[in-house]
DNA sequence: CAGTTATTTAGATATTTATCTAAATAACTA
DNA sequence: TAGTTATTTAGATAAATATCTAAATAACTG
């Protein structure tokens, strides 16, 4: 759950997820959607996939990265119990 | 949602959280439970009641914590609307 | 009132983090 | 193969954060 909650909390990241939830997208079409550094997107790409929030597939020189909701389902349930 | 994934982002808060939810404690009490000073966990909970997940109350000499699960609601909606 | 107890504030410090530029790597294309 | 394009890695830096000790504040108690 560390590493969830790590990479939700960034405002850039949040919105990448949101991105991704419409369609995959490659690192480059990402990176035009922010006034940010392609490096500082490829360091906040890769913090989302440490914690597996996103997941990331070579396709030829592009990179497409696709979002993995199945991890949410933790962080759903702590939500849940917390409310009781 | 910022100051709320940010008071998520610690293990610490999410343990403040996780014992307010079986009952409301003083900040002495909640303190206890860790070994951390008690400036420190005085801290957290000063980071919990900016996210307004935990709200407080002068007792006395005490000062009495309780969480505030209606703020989980927006998470709870966000996450599900990442589902789709 | 004087002393004790509960909590927070202040100030300091070490660590983490978000960002940048420059360079490296990898894959396509003429 | 040489040049171009896409992405990541490396290294640096400024800002944020978690923690501590010491001091301040507030409330109780004899």
């Amino acid at each position: 759950m560390n590493s969830l909650f790590k990479a939700l909390n960034d405002q850039t990241r949040r919105q990448i997820v949101e991105l991704l939830k419409e369609k995959d997208m490659n690192a480059g079409e990402i990176a035009e959607r922010f006034n940010i550094s392609k490096p500082s997107i490829s360091h906040h790409l890769d913090i989302l996939k440490q914690a597996d929030l996103v997941t990331s597939e070579k396709k030829g020189q592009f990179v497409e990265y696709s979002l993995n909701t199945t991890i949410l389902e933790d962080l759903l349930n702590w939500i849940l119990t917390l409310k009781k």
